[in-house]
DNA sequence: ATCGTATGAGACATCTCTGTCTCACATGCG
DNA sequence: CGCATGTGAGACAGAGATGTCTCATACGAT
């Protein structure tokens, strides 16, 4: 059977760890990635050709875990607060690779994943443009930026999570409240 | 004279250009920290035995700057609103140090950078905590995620503004506004 | 002018990582 | 059972980075 289904080295599985691993040691050597993915440096070889073509399989695989779940958040629809909220909520689970991805992108740059992230970053751009001309967000702290924020707010809540410094359960509400109605307690709340 | 003042290498300068191009490329090799600094990489080598030597001074003199900027900012005093304030535009002119600190500082652990970290985190953390219980910021966000979330918008604001993303005059409005009210347009503003 | 100091350029051995290979073992299929 | 496939362990050479060295030069001080 040449599509055998045992495959015991999961391709998901293993970019998984690596963008964990790299995203808090951006030098880890390929026996360490192997390692934190459970196989032997030789058969992660097999499967990559080398570091680089690692690398760019992690960029492929996050930018397209991300989409997918800007797809599921359908930040276009209904109420700009609600949408952001969703976007957190939907992203968290994939914020080990978009801590990675925000971490290194400048460094292995490819023509394919500067397009994938600028579609990406247009997409969450356009949310907080609609918000702002709803007049539900300040005009004063730009799309770029907040996009930005988010991206760093995740990852921040990625690295907190894994830490210990903060609840996992507790990162969606952390990072969405703060990103939304920041730290200063509202009154009419 | 025994204590030349010719010094036509500043260590602090080396260090900044080190700190600012280990924040975006963490495998840049020696030569080319070197280089980005303006010298030789046996000049480089002549003021830092290695490179873990370069990253351990680097820690060191980031904990150093940023202790003085928490220091100039007396979060301590005043209200706490100010005062998150003050700090933000305070930390501003060392966010390239704390952008490589945030990004890399569990790569190379060492017991006197622990301790140092541990030290401003606390006096961060007390300032968050004095806010709540003056009833003024949120008790549903942390201490412990303000302060994370505080480092994080910084080092997103230093890479924005390193990128032409935001202008580098805003990023302290940036920063402190999104942090403090967040991106929900306020009523009574 | 002369000396001492700091630097840049480059040579050099060494080390680590990388990429490729071979071999042995385990597992699933006929 | 015999076979094929996928894996782990280890050896191996090559590439790149590192750490140390020497030598020539530029600059300030005396």
């Amino acid at each position: 059977m040449r599509y055998s289904c045992l495959m015991s080295v999961d391709r998901e599985h293993v970019l998984r760890a690596a963008a964990e691993l790299l995203a808090r040691k951006a030098t880890a050597s390929m026996d360490e990635i192997a390692k934190s993915a459970g196989i032997s440096r030789a058969t992660l070889h097999r499967h990559f050709a080398g570091r680089d073509a690692l690398v760019q399989a992690l960029g492929v695989l996050g930018i397209q875990l991300v989409e997918e779940r800007l797809a599921a958040a359908r930040i276009d629809e209904g109420d700009p607060v609600d949408a952001v909220r969703r976007l957190v909520t939907e992203a968290l689970p994939v914020s080990g690779f978009l801590a990675f991805l925000y971490g290194e992108n400048q460094l292995y740059e490819s023509e394919a994943m500067d397009e994938g992230w600028e579609r990406i970053d247009e997409h969450v751009g356009a949310l907080f443009r609609r918000g702002q001309e709803q007049g539900l967000f300040r005009l004063d702290l730009t799309p770029a930026w907040l996009t930005e924020a988010l991206y760093a707010l995740i990852a921040a809540s990625a690295w907190s999570a894994q830490e210990g410094r903060i609840a996992s359960k507790d990162a969606g509400h952390m990072v969405s409240e703060l990103l939304l109605g920041g730290m200063i307690r509202s009154v009419e709340k």
